[in-house]
DNA sequence: TTGACATGGAACCAAAAGGTGTTATTTTAT
DNA sequence: ATAAAATAACACCTTTTGGTTCCATGTCAA
């Protein structure tokens, strides 16, 4: 699995298991195990989903006796956020849609 | 390459190219040659990018002569922005950052 | 009608994704 | 001191990804 360069955020919720455990986070911190608890596949894989949310910095862990605690990161979903706004202007208002197809058929 | 189950709008995005080409078909309506002469890579691996994004509807061809214009399909986005919305009270609001530090540490 | 242009599609390939199971390592509780 | 609990770290496997090259098909223009 270990990837040569680092997963961003994109790739990071591009998978379904990986968008669920951020869920789960972002209710409140969870060791990995309670978290596996909530999935049809092992805790090794599990494992490595956080790892990819760690390297995205959508997530973090502390540890805490021989747990580890895995807590939800969000800024990087601020990024996201600011890719998706350049799009926005594609729905969000009927006068910008309106302009875009003006544009097109010129 | 074709998938098993067809792409996701998540799945779609997670790729810098395929990212890119969206920004190119905001612009205007494009052939494929015209895309691909933006990028490194080959007509045909960009070929294969326009259908993973054709499967997730985020773009969408007419044939036009020879030619087969691609147009952005932005619809599929705002499922991406519904998804985001649920993390945004996770930065927007400082009062709602505070309230889940709470929650956490209670 | 015969090239040249634009796209489509198959076959192939290396590497990454996503998963498994097994074996350490660390820490707590008895 | 030792067993159980929680996680880390391997080694391995199969499918998908992202790319290539080569060949086929359709279309326009001379």
């Amino acid at each position: 699995m270990a990837a040569a360069e680092k997963h961003d955020v994109f790739q990071a919720i591009a998978d379904p298991t990986r968008r669920q455990v951020l869920r789960l986070l972002s209710e409140k911190e969870r060791p990995i195990s309670e978290i596996a608890a909530h999935f049809p596949v092992s805790r090794t894989a599990i494992a490595k989903h956080l790892h990819i949310l760690s390297e995205a910095e959508l997530v973090s862990g502390r540890k805490v006796g021989r747990e580890k605690l895995y807590r939800l990161q969000p800024k990087p979903l601020q990024e996201l956020q600011e890719w998706l706004s350049y799009y926005e202007r594609f729905w969000s208002n009927k006068l910008s849609i309106l302009k875009h197809i003006v544009e097109n058929e010129k």
